[in-house]
DNA sequence: GTCTATATACTGATAGAC
DNA sequence: GTCTATCAGTATATAGAC
């Protein structure tokens, strides 16, 4: 699989390691994948790995960011387009939809670390890398809350409580992270239909009318 | 707090373990969790655990099993309502929803078992036992499914794959689970307001007309 | 039926050779 | 910069006393 590291990290051992531990964070889980696991995979051992991170909880934490970072790359072009808000919603919506099935694996790695923070892991380092990856995707939230708020004001969605709509909101646009799975053979075409039909599964959902 | 295990088991032993293992399992995970941290929670050691469950697998699935035994017997009543099929949509997902935030704890440990049986864990005779409980889990969301399917045929919802549709729709009435956290003095108007406007989204998801 | 050892295995992390 | 060897801690599970 690509994960398109090597754009992003210029030492090429360090970005083997976190393509490494990206695929088996994802495949396995945070507490079932052991170092050696990810060594293995590497075809190496894990005084590679310990030599470029000081610990486990470091190795996650930098996949987590890398996903964050690539989620928020891919929205940017939209995230200040003027016009109505709920035209913007719907291009942010269908692009993060798309690479929730595209990068379907480093979304659960994101994903597990907020539910990692939240049950509170270990260590008060661990906690004070996780929170401040926490706060990076709560921004992230923070944009869609911000569009369909707007959105709302311009008559173009009508629903009751914000908090509410937003979470409810973006679990059904993160849901293929959890139920697709790519087929083979799958062309653009297919992925971007289910996206379609998702997007519009969340618009309905926020009061939007069927004009679209 | 209360999950009612002793309604249903005997053996008050057996309950006790299974009550004290379900809130650790919730609060922290599978793996997390330790069978030592079970007995400490029972105020007991874990030969006391070890001579009612062969092992942690065998506990874990056992409030597995638990968790779905009390979802279906909630829904029970409405399974078979006759009438139109939106009508028993609208009971059937309120109901569920209200229980996703009443026993949230409960529900993640479900979850974290059908993504353990995904990810594929360890022994083969864990996964026996994991694989018939994504089994009964599934013939969970089957019940849903026929239901948003004839309420289609019926002319009151209106969405295009009836996959895609039951999947997004579930993630939808499930999301409390994950972002719902009680609050102290809570009402039961307050939980009831939220699973309405979580459920008014789907409803509205689903195509259905504005009349409700 | 419950407890106190204890066997056995694994994992995160470190030290030191090369 | 990578490997081998190893330590220390922890976890599941078992054996046997009571």
């Amino acid at each position: 699989m690509m994960l398109g590291f090597e754009e992003h990290v210029i030492d090429s051992s360090r970005a083997d390691i976190l393509r490494a531990a990206a695929v088996c964070f994802m495949e396995r889980g945070y507490n079932s994948t052991s170092i050696d696991d990810v060594a293995r995979r590497l075809g190496a051992t894990k005084g590679r790995i310990y030599h470029h991170f000081p610990s486990k909880a470091d190795l996650f934490a930098e996949v987590f960011r890398f996903g964050m970072d690539r989620i928020f790359d891919i929205i940017e072009p939209y995230r200040n387009m003027p016009g109505r808000a709920v035209e913007r919603w719907k291009l942010l919506a269908f692009t993060h939809t798309l690479e929730m099935t595209k990068a379907r694996a480093l979304a659960r790695v994101v994903w597990e670390g907020v539910e990692m923070h939240l049950r509170g892991s270990t260590t008060p380092r661990q906690r004070d890398v996780l929170s401040e990856l926490v706060k990076y995707r709560n921004s992230y939230a923070e944009i869609f809350r911000k569009t369909i708020a707007q959105a709302r004001e311009e008559g173009d969605f009508h629903f009751d409580d914000l908090g509410i709509a937003n979470q409810v909101m973006f679990m059904s646009l993160n849901s293929p992270i959890f139920w697709y799975s790519p087929r083979q053979g799958e062309t653009v075409d297919h992925i971007e239909n289910l996206a379609r039909q998702v997007v519009a599964f969340a618009y309905r959902g926020l009061g939007g009318r069927e004009t679209a």
